[in-house]
DNA sequence: CTGATACTTAGCCTTATGGAACAGTATCAA
DNA sequence: TTGATACTGTTCCATAAGGCTAAGTATCAG
């Protein structure tokens, strides 16, 4: 749960980058290699990388290294962290008192405490 | 457009933080006064505050002054930039074209240029 | 084996972030 | 009118973020 709340942390940061989403954008198509989603970009390659580990640390994307070339791919399964939470969001403003709730309220009532 | 990409780089950079996302939740519920916000958290005012602005200047709350007491209310229609988004991104990993996905490639043509 | 390619590592720089303290200002309550 | 309440403004601090260059490593192509 806290864990919860600290892959947010992680997603919505790695979001909160135009570079960054243009990256998930491009990989969302398939992947690609580091130098292939860096091309379009005006930046030194290893600000470029800062980019790429920090979405990989993020997990919204997995990387991995076959001789010198590192291919991208987008992970899609950890967007539903922020489904999840935008759904808890509206659950709390219908004053829904579902499961769903009952657990994001669960989360609000410790992060609150925190 | 471009403004676009900065609503979305101020949106998700303000919930990139668990004391702003717990302040969200509580709106959710509904308006609330900046003491009332604060208290759950150990934080000094000012420091508070910073986040409270934050969230003003990202335009998920909109805050208002009555005497003495500032009252913050959620604004949801700002969340919509995130679905939007979301949505755009699913719209690319389907391989739909239609009007969305249009929309969004367009952006994010726009995004890789710059 | 040698050069080019594709990252990586390391360090540096500037600005932004998230926190603090402390001192104000402006209401409201008595 | 005086004290408490509810912010607000200012300044400071440590760390993180996002960029750079320069130099290093590890393939692969010839």
């Amino acid at each position: 749960m806290e864990q919860y709340q600290e892959q947010l942390n992680g997603i919505f940061h790695a979001l909160a980058d135009p570079t960054r989403r243009a990256v998930i954008g491009r990989l969302g198509k398939g992947p690609a290699s580091i130098s292939d989603l860096a091309k379009p970009f005006d930046m030194a390659l290893p600000s470029f990388m800062k980019h790429i580990h920090l979405l990989e640390d993020s997990g919204l994307i997995r990387t991995a290294k076959q001789g010198r070339v590192r291919t991208c791919v987008i992970e899609k399964k950890q967007f539903a962290a922020v489904e999840t939470w935008l759904d808890a969001q509206r659950a709390i403003w219908e004053g829904r008192t579902d499961r769903l709730e009952k657990f994001v309220t669960a989360i609000q009532e410790q992060e609150d405490i925190k």
